[in-house]
RNA sequence: GCCGAUGUGGCUCAAUUGGCAGAGCAGCUGAUUUGUAAUCAGCAGGUUAUCGGUUCGAGUCCGAUCAUCGGCUCCA
């Protein structure tokens, strides 16, 4: 047989081999260095046999596939440590994840004293260096393995396969056995396997669901090299100092209070500055640049609103209610009807309309769709975009609020296109623009991931209309996107259960991804809402309405932006843009000669360090501040007209004149320029 | 909601076995009038998250509640 390289060189051999016998052939150091298995692009384990002629690469630490099979490796030794320390503990499973691995224990939960002691049994096991034997059982046999070990989960997983299938194994020295497809290192071995960490455990529920076991799971990762595991651990250190939840704290962007609540956030001035910046900049592109129309509409309003959508009926527990009195069911649908349609003989209802429950406002879009139904609309307003800074609560599960990301009220720049058919591919593709445009003001084009979210086929009560609607709207999307050229995932059972969404996602510090913006398809809600418009020959007709925003929800983009830039935001967006610095009080009327000067122009965030401290000291508390400039004004600066420019970006920008500061700044400000270079003077 | 950790002046942290709640920074007052990352001195600041329990005595031990953090689940 012939084995093609990956240099494209080649190798014949006559009897069959196994991956790792051709590595060691190549050169004995491969044989050392290999993980894994390339064969005609398929990852496959080093025991693997190969028999007919193939193109095949070898893998090792240095590609992500072998770096994978370290990973998941160790995820073994590990599970092998605690049972040799927790032999009552059972193995759930322990895959490889992306910054390293995990393996869940049904067990009580481990300190970091246990971990660090499970972390020296590792090192034990691996210093023994056992080799890892891979065999197969047919499923019969491999139940009843993990019966006699007393691996109720392993069983469990095995159960779930088909009576036919062959199930393989994987030994690793001292009888430890464990359920794996692999792939998986040949031995353990201290030169391969040397720089690894138990990072952290919690609690994971079994198979994801959380009607399950809660179940132990310890995180840990695993790399090449020792002083890689160092950077990296000091990376994460690093990245949680950018953490917006410390950062948005010490800074005064936000703050809160137990006696309020979780997951409501008090804005400080700092952040409620920062804010308002992105509201206004948000509401005049839209508007002036975008073709949106503006509206206001309530915080709260009756259930009715909410069940003719059937939004009450599928998000009912994660909304605010206002009263706990409630319609029946069938009142309240004749109710809706009655409201929506204008039909007066519904029948009657059995309670009062009184008593009809009010709930705050989870979504924005019943409303809006009301400013669109207060007049009747012809072909030729459409497509009618509606924009709004809209407030909205979800009453999230307790566990789930985190700093500004999660919360239970937020603001976003919200907005509806009722469109035509015929308009929905063009207002579509200008929402996906709008989207990057704002991304890239803010300099966050290059940290997002495009997903398509789509229905789940398998479970069609959770979504309005058929398949064939979804196939045929999610057909369309598909379409808009590839024409786009976007790059994205599509992933199933993340719809909105009337329609597909885009969903543009970004990883916090922690990488944990979160959607940031989002626009989604509606076939369903027109009709629920009875809107119409009367088209070119007079029929009344259906639009279709695109949910979007533009920039997202305030909150989340702040938190995201403060953990881009660590906290110095660009200037156009700083609380504070320019703090005067006089030498002493003798400066203090030029200064506020300065600073009015700036107003005059534009630049509103400005103030004048009037302390009686030395210029050092001035200067190291706006930096501590992230101030953006810091103007040094004395004798000289006085004379002459001129500032001294003293900027995060780039250290002492030397002495200007305050009409060449200005030109500078409002450019900078004006032209939401981002100043990448920053000195770290510190 | 579930698993786990944490909670001491505004912030960062200390307080021996259960034995007088303390420091630095920030704040305030005064002095200093300063040229590019910390001037000096003084003063004030606390029901140790809240509520309850054990004890002669609780920041420390126990219970409940609230909040914060890391995960899981959820996320229109």
């Amino acid at each position: 047989m012939v084995i093609t390289l990956k240099d494209g060189s080649k190798k014949e051999y006559e009897n069959e081999m196994s991956v790792y016998d051709i590595a060691v052939d190549i050169s004995e150091g491969l044989g050392r260095a290999a993980c894994a298995g390339r064969v005609n692009g398929d990852v496959v384990d080093l025991r693997t046999t190969i028999t007919e002629d193939c193109e095949l690469e070898i893998l090792t630490l240095r590609d992500k596939e072998g770096l994978t099979v370290l990973r998941h490796t160790t995820s073994h030794i590990l599970a092998q440590a605690v049972k040799n320390l927790y032999p009552e503990a059972k193995l759930a499973i322990g895959p490889a994840i992306d910054e390293g691995f995990y393996y869940d224990f049904d067990t009580p939960s481990f300190t970091r004293d246990d971990l660090d002691k499970i972390e020296a049994e590792m090192k034990k096991i691996i210093k023994a260096g056992a080799e890892l034997k891979r065999f197969e059982l047919p499923r019969a046999e491999a139940i009843d393995l993990m019966e006699k070990r007393g691996e109720p989960y392993k069983v469990e997983l095995i159960k779930d396969l088909p009576e036919d299938s062959v199930i393989s194994f994987y030994e690793q020295g001292d009888g430890f056995v464990d359920l794996c497809a692999g792939p998986h290192l040949m031995k353990f071995s201290k030169s391969v396997i040397k720089a690894f960490k138990l990072t952290s455990s919690s609690g994971a529920y079994w198979r994801g669901d959380e009607h399950n076991a809660m179940l132990t799971r310890i995180y840990g990762t695993a790399f090449p090299t020792k002083d890689e595991l160092e950077t990296y651990l000091t990376e994460l250190a690093e990245r949680k100092n950018r953490d917006h939840n410390k950062l948005g704290r010490e800074m005064d962007i936000f703050t809160t209070v137990d006696v309020i609540g979780q997951g409501l956030p008090l804005f400080m001035p700092n952040g409620t500055k920062i804010i308002q910046k992105l509201q206004r900049w948000i509401e005049d592109l839209e508007d002036y640049e975008w073709g949106y129309v503006r509206t206001r509409t309530p915080y709260m309003a009756k259930s009715t609103l909410y069940k003719i959508s059937d939004h009450w009926y599928h998000y009912k527990d994660g909304m605010f209610l206002m009263d706990q009195k409630e319609l029946s069911p069938e009142d309240a649908k004749r109710q809706a009807e009655r409201e929506v349609r204008g039909i007066e003989d519904f029948g009657s209802l059995e309670q009062d309309e009184d008593s009809d429950v009010y709930a705050l406002r989870p979504m924005t879009c019943p409303f809006q769709y009301f400013v669109y139904k207060a007049r009747p609309k012809s072909y030729r307003d459409l497509p009618y975009r509606m924009g709004e800074t809209s407030t909205l609560f979800r009453n999230e599960d307790s566990g789930e609020m985190h700093g500004l990301t999660r919360v239970r009220q937020f603001t976003i720049s919200e907005g509806h296109l009722v469109c035509t058919p015929e308009q929905i591919d063009e207002e579509f593709k200008n929402c996906v623009k709008l989207a990057k445009h704002c991304l890239t003001t803010l300099g966050l084009q290059d940290d997002v991931t495009y997903r398509m979210s789509k229905w789940d086929p398998e479970n069609p009560d959770k979504y309005l209309g058929t398949a064939e609607d979804w196939d045929r709207v999610e057909d369309a999307m598909r379409v808009i996107l590839d024409e786009i050229g976007l790059e994205y995932t599509e992933v199933p059972g993340e719809a909105a259960f009337y329609g597909p969404k885009l969903d543009i996602q970004a990883k916090n510090v922690y990488g944990k991804e979160d959607t940031m913006i989002t626009i989604q398809l509606d076939m369903f809600l027109s009709e629920r809402y009875d809107m119409t418009y009367i088209d070119k020959d007079g029929e009344k007709k259906r639009p279709f309405i695109i949910h979007r925003t533009s920039m997202g929800c305030y909150e989340r983009t702040l938190a995201w932006l403060i953990e881009k830039y660590s906290g110095k935001l660009p200037t156009w967006l700083c609380p504070e843009q320019v703090r005067i610095l006089p030498i002493s009080e003798k400066y203090f009327d030029y200064a506020k000669e300065v600073q009015k000067e700036l107003r005059k122009h534009g630049v509103r965030d400005t103030s004048i360090d009037e302390r009686s401290e030395k210029i050092g000291f001035k200067i190291r508390e706006a930096r501590l501040e992230r101030i953006p400039y810091m103007l040094v004004v004395g004798e000289k600066e006085r004379e002459d007209g001129t500032v001294s420019v003293r900027s995060r970006f780039a250290g002492d920008e030397g002495v200007k004149s305050l009409s060449d500061f200005i030109d500078q700044i409002t450019d900078e400000i004006d032209n939401k320029t981002i100043r990448k270079e920053e000195v770290n003077e510190e």
